[in-house]
DNA sequence: CTTGCTTCCGAAAGCGCTTTCGGATACGGT
DNA sequence: ACCGTATCCGAAAGCGCTTTCGGAAGCAAG
């Protein structure tokens, strides 16, 4: 593509190439005359350096990898746009490359990451939705390579991570709903494996447990990710024979799935059951009635990581490199005062 | 990382570095015994190449770019997981990658595409959200870099190009409606600049012609991409006079803006006024009611634009890539005859 | 035993950049 | 005039792989 090598700059400037080089780059043994005329030269010739190359001699990827996680139910979510696009901000500051990968299974995904790592692809990872005993950190960790995840872990002293606060969200959507005069709340909940959910659903009961209230029989429910799992959940919760006022969701789009049960119920969300959701989608502002939710930003996550990641990658302790962020309660109107027959 | 170059298995084994290259490489000029013995030691050893030492002595990137359309409204919608997750289907068969970038501008578009052709950091590029008169196929053309644009241009018949037979939709959606009774059909557009968006509006022109009705005034309204402007546009709608009794809408993310629009003033999608939404996205299935939409399959799409490209690379003649697929009415319940009153 | 082919591998020259090292020039101070 | 010290640039050795070329064996045919 581009013609103009280095080698073809520094013949037309009467140089070496490594005093080209040094130029460009900004090495103080090069006077700020010569320097000045090398760069203007550059831009004028329009010259691009081969990444490859050097990304070979220096030995670094200038490039970082997200390996999507593969579990479903993630990839009809509008999660990914948002947080792709915070961490690209974050690397486009320096020209650096994102390369996403997708694995079919967990073994799957270690062998992208080990690929990725050893054949001196990526110089940083960021994994996402961490599970609270999460393979992928040992055998980053194993690979020498810098990372940091999305999502704490049972081992979160000893990695960079960003999370948000899943257990005082939910905590705090408990005590809403009570302050409410909610007593029967129920929560949805995700696999707890995931440290996330694992999480919000200790928030959940230590947040009954403040507020001195009982989690009724029944009124846990597992659902995966999506929104039939909220709907079956919710449609399970509904049979109870004394069927929960409110219930909080471990996200927008279990609510959504449960929204939609409760509809299909002949009840409306925000009247007969209180409905709270958790990411603060967009979506959610549109459903009816619209979806009260935790929510938490998704784009200036996704610019923490990234940022987070290059101070890591560029020697920072990762110990250094922790940040919680809390999610805010979005009223919108499926929080309501308990319905009175 | 890794540890083992070829230097070192080369050693190991007795060899030269070159040989032990072909092996690897399944050249014919290396006998079956020492390539399968190579391999062997290869994979004992835990040889990995690295890549950016193999991509400069090939000058093959051995990498895709997509650059992520810059326009509001897209970061928020699903469109993006299931298109990525096809593309690196394809890719992940050779072991290639997928490099993301997003733009501000249309300006930072080009400029990040001429960086990332130029530097040598991918050998081929898909675009998403052509329009008609799109730049972006002039400077990739110009930069000599193969790619296949998700959508059609004005100059289609030049360049490799992956679409959904928008025309078609549109008049089909339209048929629908007439065959279910509607006369008065509305349509919101989305920007006309945008290819996709031209071709649906002129197939839902084609469509009304077609079933002998006429497009009543006001009846054409444009909007952006978005749940907001779908219930703008609606809400125009709902204000003429005579407002439509069905609509056909440019995307489901519009669409669910217009029965949001549709609900607030007090009707109900599917009986005062029917809605067709396009994309056939998941959330479309728990709305309520749920929406009538053209599918498509945008994993599938993803993994076909994926192979396409490749193919170019490999040099096939562009003009050989060029493929359009159907949507298919996916009738869920926003679509019903017309409500008498 | 020569000639003529294959078959298979070694040697070496890159790919386009970075970076260390050393030396040439210029300058100030004595 | 001499030495010490900056200042600035050239030379060259890589980075880890690929690929062309040529030649040493080995074998069949004459």
């Amino acid at each position: 593509m581009s013609k103009v090598s280095l080698k073809a700059l520094s013949e037309h400037l009467g140089l070496t190439e490594g005093t080209v080089s040094r130029a460009i780059n900004d090495y103080p043994d090069i006077s700020r005359k010569t320097r000045e005329r090398v760069k203007r030269a550059a831009i004028e010739l329009g010259y691009r350096p081969n990444s490859n190359a050097r990304r070979l001699a220096t030995g670094n990827a200038e490039c970082v990898g997200y390996v999507l996680p593969w579990r479903v139910g993630h990839l009809s979510d509008p999660y990914l746009g948002e947080l792709l696009d915070g961490l690209c901000e974050a690397l486009s500051d320096r020209h650096w490359d994102l390369t996403v990968a997708v694995s079919r299974s967990e073994d799957d995904e270690l062998a992208i990451i080990t690929r990725l790592a050893q054949s001196g692809r990526v110089s940083g990872l960021v994994i996402s939705r961490t599970l609270t005993h999460d393979p992928r950190v040992a055998c980053i960790r194993e690979l020498g390579l810098p990372f940091v995840s999305h999502g704490r872990t049972v081992e979160a002293d000893r990695h960079a991570w960003f999370d948000i606060d899943n257990f005082g969200a939910f905590t705090d959507a408990v005590r809403h709903l009570a302050d409410l005069g909610h007593v029967r709340i129920a929560h949805i909940h995700g696999a707890l494996d995931y440290n996330f959910a694992a999480l919000r659903h200790a928030g959940f009961r230590s947040g009954m447990a403040d507020c001195g209230l009982d989690i009724l029989k029944g009124y846990e429910v597992e659902s995966n990710m999506s929104q039939e799992g909220g709907q079956q959940a919710m449609a399970a919760l509904l049979a109870l024979p004394e069927p929960p006022t409110a219930v909080v969701c471990v996200s927008d789009m279990v609510a959504l799935g449960a929204m939609k049960a409760i509809r299909a119920h002949g009840w409306r969300p925000g009247r007969e059951v209180s409905v709270i959701g958790y990411d603060g989608l967009p979506i959610g502002e549109h459903t009816d009635p619209p979806l009260t939710t935790m929510a938490h930003q998704l784009h200036s996550a996704g610019r923490k990581i990234g940022d987070m990641l290059l101070a890591v990658i560029d020697g920072d302790d990762p110990v250094n490199q922790q940040v919680l962020w809390q999610a805010d309660l979005l009223r919108r109107e499926t929080d309501q005062r308990p319905f009175c027959t």
